[in-house]
DNA sequence: TCTTCAACTGCGGGTATCCGCAATTCAAGC
DNA sequence: GCTTGAATTGCGGATACCCGCAGTTGAAGA
C-alpha cells in the first residue's frame, strides 16, 4: 500500500508525511510530487493506492491533476488538503469526482488528529470526508435561491475573462440577448441592483466590473479557476478562427 | 533582543523560530503573532528589536500591520516574508516603507541558509536585503515604458473595485474625461488594442474587464491588495455622503 | 527664458452594455 | 391535459464606455 502526497511546499510535504505514517502504519512506501505533472507521472509508473493532494500548486494544479488521474482511475482515493474553501475550488472538485468515487476534503487549518482520522476514513474505509467548513459551501452553492446556477457561475467566468457579450453568446451558442438575461440574473443574486447612487455623481458601480470584484473576495473566482478557463478559451478561440 | 514572528500557518511559524534560535544565538525571546493585529498590540507592549512579517494573513494584512508598527516606529527592523512576488505586493511594500527603513523580502521558496542569512543581514547588520526576484519586478514597476504610473496603478484599481469613470472621476477629483485618458494609457501598457478581433463577431475582448484579467496573473493586482482598496474606498464613499 | 513633453480637459460620435416589456419554448408537476 | 415557472429571444431606448482630435496647463531641462 503506497501513498502519493502532491504538495508543492516543502514544510507541509514533511508534515504530511509523517502525519500519513504515523496514521497508516499499514502504508509502506510514501511518495512525493511537488506539483500536478509530477503526480500523474508518478501515479503511471507507480503502484499508487491512494493520494493526499494540494489545490494550490503552481503549473498544473491539483484540480487538473485529479481530474487526469481519475480518467485513467476513477477508483483512485484522493483527498483534497486545501488553504481554503473557496467555492470555485469547492465546485471544480465536485465537477470533477466520478459516480461513486472515494474522497476528502480537508482544511489545512484542520487539527493533526482530524488529518489522520480523515487518512484512515478515506484510504481504509472508503469513506467520502468532507470539513465542515467545505460541505457548508458546497450545499449553499446547490441551493438554488442563494447559490448560483451553472449559467450564471459560466457567465461569471466569461466576463472575469473580459469577453464581449458577443463572444459569450457565440461561445455558449446563445443570443446575445440571452447572455443579458443571464448577467441579469447574475448581477440579483449578487445584490448589484443599481441603489448604490450618488446623489451628484449617479450610479456608482459598473455592474460588469462590480460583479467580478464581488465575487473575488466571496471565493467565487480564484486566479487557479480563472486561468483555468482561460485555457480553455484560448483553446476554443483557436478552434473557432480555423 | 527580541524578535517578534508573525504568521498565520502554524508550521511556518515554527520552522521561523528553529530558524532564528539558530541563526540569531543573541535573541533573548522569540515572540510569536498569528496576525497583524495581534503584532501591532505585542509591539507596543514588549521591548521587539526586529519582525519577521507573513504578508498572507488573514484579518489584517502583513502590509497594514507593518505600516502601523513603522508609523509608531520608523526605525523597526522589519523582514517580510512572502509567498508570491506579487507587483501588487511589492509596491505595497515599497509605499510603507520610511526613508532610511531597515527591511528585508524574501520568498518562502528560498533556502533556510539565505533566511538564515537575510535574519542576520537585516537584524544585526542593518542591510536591506530583497530576493533576486523581488528585486526584479520592484524594478519593473520603476520602468516608465514597461511599468505601470502609479496613476495607471490607481486606475487600475478602481476598475477592479467596479467603480464607473464618473465615480472614479469624483474620488481622484479629475474629469471624467482624465480618467478615460488614463483607461487608455492602462489598456496600452496591457496590451488591449482592440485587436483582438473576430471576423464574425468584432471585439472579442471588453477592455474595462479584460485590463482587471490581464492585470491578476501578472501580479499587478491580487485579492489582498483589492481588500484594502475596497476599505479606503468605503471610507470614501461614508465621508462623501455626509 | 524658451522648449519640450506629459498629463488633463472638452467635444463629438460610434459602439457596448443595461434593462423593461412581452412572446415563445420546454420541462416538471398536479 | 393543464398549469406553472424558468430560460431564451426580440425590440427599443437610456446610459456608459471607448476613442480621435485639439487646446490648455504645468513642470523639467537646455
Amino acid at each position: 500500500m503506497n501513498v502519493l502526497i502532491t504538495e508543492d511546499d516543502a514544510l507541509h510535504r514533511a508534515f504530511l508525511k509523517t502525519a500519513v505514517e504515523h496514521a497508516l502504519p499499514e502504508c509502506q512506501q510514501v511518495l512525493e510530487a511537488e506539483n500536478g505533472e509530477i503526480a500523474v507521472n508518478t501515479v503511471a509508473s507507480n503502484d499508487v493506492y491512494g493520494i493526499i493532494m494540494d489545490l494550490q500548486m503552481p503549473r498544473a494544479s491539483g484540480v487538473d491533476a485529479a481530474k487526469e488521474i481519475w480518467q485513467l482511475n476513477p477508483d483512485m482515493r484522493i483527498l483534497f488538503w486545501s488553504n481554503y474553501a473557496d467555492e470555485a475550488y469547492v465546485r471544480g472538485v465536485s465537477r470533477i469526482v466520478p459516480s461513486g468515487a472515494v474522497y476528502g476534503y480537508l482544511l489545512k487549518s484542520a487539527s493533526e488528529e482530524r488529518l489522520e482520522l480523515a487518512v484512515r476514513g478515506v484510504f481504509l474505509q472508503d469513506q467520502c470526508i468532507i470539513d465542515r467548513e467545505v460541505r457548508g459551501i458546497q450545499q449553499r452553492s446547490e441551493d438554488t435561491l442563494e447559490g448560483l446556477t451553472d449559467s450564471e457561475f459560466e457567465v461569471l467566468t466569461d466576463i472575469a475573462l473580459g469577453l464581449t457579450d458577443k463572444t459569450i453568446a457565440a461561445r455558449r451558442k446563445i443570443s446575445t440577448r440571452s447572455v443579458q438575461s443571464r448577467l441579469k440574473h447574475l448581477y440579483e443574486k449578487l445584490c448589484i441592483d443599481g441603489s448604490d447612487v450618488d446623489p451628484e455623481f449617479g450610479p456608482v458601480f459598473n455592474s460588469r466590473t462590480r460583479a467580478v470584484a464581488i465575487a473575488f473576495p466571496r471565493g467565487l473566482l480564484n486566479a487557479d479557476g480563472l486561468a483555468a478557463s482561460q485555457e480553455s478559451m484560448d483553446g476554443w478561440l483557436g478552434n473557432h478562427s480555423v
